[in-house]
RNA sequence: GUCCCCUUCGUCUAGUGGUUAGGACAGCGGGUUUUCAUCCCGCCAACAGGGGUUCGACUCCCCUAGGGGAUGCCA
């Protein structure tokens, strides 16, 4: 039987770190065993999903480049994929368990249950309480009980959970799990009274008919595993395999979510994070591919992932190392394509005029050119408009002490700056070793450090102490532009030389 | 409260009875270098604790502790 894996999101909310994930290591799963990965939406909480999260959807994962084989965009044999659009199927599978005595009606209300459930707070020095549903209507004749749903009286549909005994899976990464019976949720909800299934249903209900072999979520959803094979055996149908992903907590040790920041994958994007650094980073949480490697590609990841590699304990995501990550693959583009990546962000940050404004054409090729000096210096892309500025617009005059080196003067800055300035047009400065060789003899006679002649050349032509390499820089802005922007800068230093 | 899962450097991990417990990120210290960065080299740093099993335990078992998760007509 040909494997067969989906990642059955609900639109509630922006795509997140922990989503990605779980999807990620089923496509690899699928990838890696030659099996389908499907998707499917889980929508049946209508009042909390929305078109809008479900366009993040679609955008997140065109974005990273993992695309499914069946889902409700590209269509498939077993769909509809959308739950909402399965309806009616639900109340027709969960009317077959109440037929078959595994489920029954429900009329407790909700002010009934919500009441249930602070009563059974633990009050202040009291023993154990018990939570969960009291099974109320468990005990209603099924004759009374189809009489008043059919009356029109408001219901649920709830499983019947065995009183006794025990319920056991074996999980592919965490092996047997066995649960009493009486510790599973008592009596959930199978079918809601708005007649939308819960996920527990819905789920089981897909799963089997979509023909899923593997169910690869996350760890959270253990509590609930002993439930759907419950759910299975009411139905007669054989579960598929089960693997409990570890979770991904955030560096507070909890689980990931809002709180912990920039944890949409949306986030993420629009601060310059490209999607392999993203891809490689996610993929190493909790598990592991081959050894004394750090970098993998989505077809490497593919090919090599393993269930066995999976680690069962949670993970931290760690920012920092995805940086690192960032900066591997930026420093990995070829220029052209680091290019055309960096021109939306230097776009946006108005790096050719008002934000927004497109380069003229010899914006765009200076941006081109001036592309690879800034390569090896990004951890992100949106860091690139701001180290590049000082191409496009000139920059402020920085304040005098940044044009002086250590233990120097301002005189001597100034004296240094006209040096270095003279000694410009005599430079070839497509020849960089040349250029430099000529400001490393004339540093010499001038009883200075290499450094230290440039660094006053250095500000007035970048505006800053720390820049992309000089001559390359002074290359790119053209002899005249160079040489006005030391001027002024001599006449500042001029003028804070003569004021005491 | 109850139930479940987990436990190797700060973090991500390798390790499947015999290793100086390896790598990566971060940190620290050097080197290359026109600044910054890149790059290179080095250092620091871990088997949660206690019992077993065994000739021998990070590796197997038990207990304790700690962490996390679940406990919804949300998924």
């Amino acid at each position: 039987m040909s494997v067969r894996v989906r990642y059955a999101p609900s639109p509630t909310g922006l795509q997140h770190i922990g989503g990605v994930r779980t999807a990620l290591f089923n496509y690899l799963f699928a990838r890696a065993n030659g099996g389908k990965f499907i998707l499917r939406l889980e929508d049946t909480d209508r009042t909390r999903s929305s078109e809008e999260y479900v366009k993040n959807l679609y955008d997140t994962f065109d974005w990273l480049g993992i695309r499914w084989d069946e889902g409700p965009d590209v269509g498939g044999p077993k769909g509809p994929y959308v739950q909402s659009e399965r309806f009616g199927l639900y109340r027709q599978y969960a009317e077959k368990l109440v037929a078959a005595g595994k489920a029954y009606y429900c009329f407790c209300g909700e002010d009934r249950l919500s009441r249930m459930r602070s009563d059974a707070e633990p009050e202040e020095g009291e023993g154990a309480a018990s939570y969960g549903y009291d099974r109320a209507c468990r005990n209603i004749e099924s004759a009374e009980a189809r009489r008043r749903a059919e009356a029109g009286e408001a219901h649920v549909i709830r499983l019947k959970i065995p009183l006794e005994g025990t319920t056991k899976f074996r999980d592919l990464l965490l092996g047997e799990i066995e649960w009493k019976n009486a510790d599973v949720s008592p009596d959930p909800v199978l079918l809601k009274s708005d007649g939308f299934p819960t996920y527990h249903l819905a789920n089981v209900v897909d799963d089997h008919l979509m023909e899923i072999t593997h169910v690869m979520r996350a760890q959270e959803w253990i509590p609930s595993a002993p439930m759907h094979m419950i759910m299975y055996e009411a139905f007669g149908w054989t579960p598929p395999s089960l693997c409990h992903l570890p979770m991904v907590l955030g560096s507070d040790g909890h689980k990931l979510s809002k709180r912990h920041g920039a944890t949409a994958v949306n986030e993420f994007r629009t601060k310059g994070y490209v999607k392999e650094a993203l891809i490689n980073y996610v993929a190493m949480l909790g598990a592991s591919y081959e050894d004394g490697r750090d970098l993998y590609s989505l077809e490497d990841l593919a090919r090599l992932f393993r269930i066995d590699r999976i680690n069962k304990a949670p993970a931290v995501f760690d920012y920092v190392k995805l940086e690192w990550f960032n900066g591997q693959y930026i420093r990995a583009k070829e220029d052209g394509e680091l290019t055309e990546m960096l021109l939306p962000f230097a776009v946006d940050a108005g790096l050719f005029g008002a934000p927004g404004t497109r380069p003229s054409g010899g914006q765009d090729s200076l941006f081109r050119s001036a592309v690879p000096l800034v390569k090896e210096r990004l951890s992100y892309l949106s860091e690139a408009p701001a180290k590049l500025a000082y191409l496009f617009s000139e920059p402020p005059l920085a304040p005098v002490e940044e044009f002086i080196p250590k233990k120097l003067d301002a005189p001597r800055a100034a004296e240094l700056l006209a040096i270095a300035a003279a000694l410009l047009p005599d430079c070839d400065l497509s020849d960089i070793p040349a250029s430099e060789e000529k400001f490393r003899t004339k540093a010499a006679e001038a009883g200075c450090k290499l450094g230290d002649l440039m660094m006053p050349l250095r500000v007035a032509v970048t505006g800053s102490r720390v820049s992309p390499p000089l001559f390359e820089s002074i290359r790119l802005l053209g002899l005249p532009a160079v040489l006005a922007r030391a001027a002024k800068a001599r006449a500042a230093l001029a003028a804070a030389g003569s004021a005491p």
